[in-house]
DNA sequence: TTTTGCTTGTTAATTAATTCACAGCTATAA
DNA sequence: TTATAGCTGTGAATTAATTAACAAGCAAAA
């Protein structure tokens, strides 16, 4: 269950949330290509996505959504949850730790650090933010072994080095600057403005 | 030009961001080695996409850099700009706006809409917020051709389907919920959760 | 009971993305 | 001038991701 192609990692946590979306209509049972609408993809996808994980679905019937939803948990989650860190308190890190606190999943922001008086010592969402200074006490403290970068480009490199020393095992870089870490740290990078001019690159492009 | 693989066009977006800042230090050649570095990437990498767009290096000399931010430019950019609305003013459409704001690019947030009385005909960042009923008066009026759902996943679909009839020909969606749109949209769709769920399960997986 | 239609699970084929390997060139050093 | 070292550009090979194709099974209809 170790080496689950990157992709289909991704696919997983999107079965997951339109299958709990489906329990809620109060739906038992779906098919692969149910699953392959609601999220246009194939079902060929779906398919190959589940017999990855090793789980089989019912004939005829389709795939029990309650099982599948449990199943995904057990291979994404932990048992104790995931305790995680903020590191900047702008308007993304804002957003993460709302989304967060509104669903309550197995991941949980417990920390965030910004170097603004204005918003250090305060609580946003049940969230106390820290002085930056603190970091590497904090997340020794509480045990947070992931860390969101939502801070101004500029400081990224700082703030990944100081969450690498800290202990860190994940990052989710959110900052148009690429970082680079060693190899027992796990990196995920983001940049919107990349992304939105890729939007511009094809509208572009097709007309 | 009309048809680079995605990935590369999501590269070029970000050498164009890294060369600019070499720019900046007074550089102006440099190798593919350097790019790649810059970015955690293999210079094989870089110089295939350089021809891919059909550049040229001289050699022993490496790349000339503004030569490189132009090009990219025309590749990317178009001569007029591309003119955007945001939809949802909440933390991720402050942070667009902000960000946009700051780097004066060929993109421009032209409008925001939302539904809620405290942010309508207010502006941020130079951006008039709208009530959102004005959606497609304004997008026409304003010639905008790309816009950004940064709305409660609920209601994406909602505004999916009218940003579509009004016009627009690209989408950007930060909404957990998939949309579809006709073939001559664009779609480019980023889950920030599901981001985090990776990082997730791969630092459970690494320990 | 037999047939029909539909769905899963999986192997094989295809397509996309990346990396290897190296020919060819040129500035610099010898 | 003649090596030498280093970088570009690109076909060929490799690896990753997706899609096609279909055997096997089962429920419902005939």
């Amino acid at each position: 269950m170790k080496n689950l192609p990157d992709k289909t990692v991704e696919r997983l946590c999107q079965y997951r949330r339109s299958l709990n979306n489906q329990l809620a209509t109060g739906k038992t049972h779906i098919f692969s290509h149910e699953i392959a609408n609601l999220l246009h993809i194939t079902s060929v996808q779906v398919r190959r996505d589940i017999m990855l994980i090793g789980h089989s679905g019912t004939l005829r019937k389709g795939y029990d959504i309650k099982e599948m939803v449990k199943l995904i948990g057990k291979i994404i989650d932990t048992k104790e949850g995931q305790r995680i860190a903020v590191i900047g308190m702008g308007n993304i890190g804002k957003a993460f730790i709302h989304y967060l606190y509104e669903k309550r999943s197995k991941l949980k922001v417990v920390a965030s650090f910004d170097v603004n008086p204005d918003k250090i010592d305060k609580t946003y969402a049940d969230v106390y933010c820290y002085h930056f200074g603190r970091l590497k006490e904090i997340i020794q403290k509480e045990d947070i072994k992931i860390g969101i970068i939502t801070t101004p480009p500029m400081v990224a490199p700082e703030v990944c080095e100081n969450l690498v020393t800290a202990g860190i095992k994940g990052i989710l870089n959110f900052t148009p600057k690429p970082l680079s870490v060693p190899d027992d740290v796990y990196l995920e990078e983001y940049d919107m403005i990349t992304s939105l001019e890729k939007v511009a690159f094809f509208v572009k492009h097709n007309e």
